[in-house]
DNA sequence: TATTGTTATACTCTATAACTATA
DNA sequence: TATAGTTATAGAGTATAACAATA
């Protein structure tokens, strides 16, 4: 019988996190998608379907996404002059405040949820966490600035 | 200027949990929400009203989720029949060993995902985790055995 | 022919508002 | 009146399959 304590403590964690990015989200009025796709966007811009492989979509997926997004005015496709089949999908300057904020509150409120913690553990954590998340059978399609 | 390396790792981390859960709810061809439905049951069977309540749901959102759910097969409404406006869900057996395998096979590879660690890590990381989902601003509506 | 992206379609999830039946 | 649950409706997210335009 193995541990499954630190597991499942992950899995809880992972549904409250999702809860937090959810409520920010709604703050901003745009679904937690939406945000994520905003996020990934702090990266750099990219095209469709390189954006849907970083975010795990189809590519059908990813255009009604952007479509909305679109709509919203968080993001814009620019017509690639060089290749006129693709585009590159680009912050407003709105849709770059919103990234940032979202992404400041949403790191505020889980700091929040972390609490007082000893100097010592927290340096241990974040490395093996980063660890974790960077493993190479692990991060290979995460994007950077996902959050 | 504060820290939020260990949250974003955190949030990342969450995103990497997530969808673990969803490959595997795939693999038995149902939603993640589906599957989240069945593992809370496991705890026992409640009305619509509480399970809305633990979920975080809207009641007219568990109409449907229950309404799929039962038309899969993996839970039955049952009325109540000293308050006949009730009804409890409850697991089928189908329901019930779905629960119990996607529970094992989540945990699974989300111990994988972990992979080698020092085992006094382990240990902080599990007492902090433990801290965080545990606490009283925190975990108020999370089902027991939602996962 | 291969690739980029879209359209058409269908299903799931979710919320709001209005409703039924029972307490 | 208050509560348990449903129905109606609408919008968002997602996938599959078929398609258009460009490379």
């Amino acid at each position: 019988m193995e541990d499954t304590k630190l597991a499942t403590a992950l899995v809880r964690l992972a549904h409250l996190v999702t809860r937090v990015y959810a409520e920010v989200s709604k703050e901003f009025e745009l679904t937690p998608q939406q945000i994520q796709l905003l996020c990934m966007l702090l990266g750099g811009s990219t095209g469709m379907t390189e954006m849907s492989r970083a975010l795990g979509l189809e590519k059908s997926s990813m255009t009604g996404l952007v479509d909305r997004a679109e709509r919203r005015g968080v993001v814009v496709r620019v017509r690639d002059q060089r290749d006129r089949r693709a585009c590159g999908i680009e912050l407003t300057e709105q849709g770059r405040e919103i990234a940032h904020d979202a992404h400041r509150k949403v790191t505020a409120r889980v700091e929040g949820l972390i609490g007082e913690i000893d100097p010592g553990d927290r340096e241990r954590l974040e490395s093996v966490l980063v660890g974790i998340v960077r493993a190479p059978h692990v991060g290979r399609d995460l994007p950077q600035v996902a959050l």
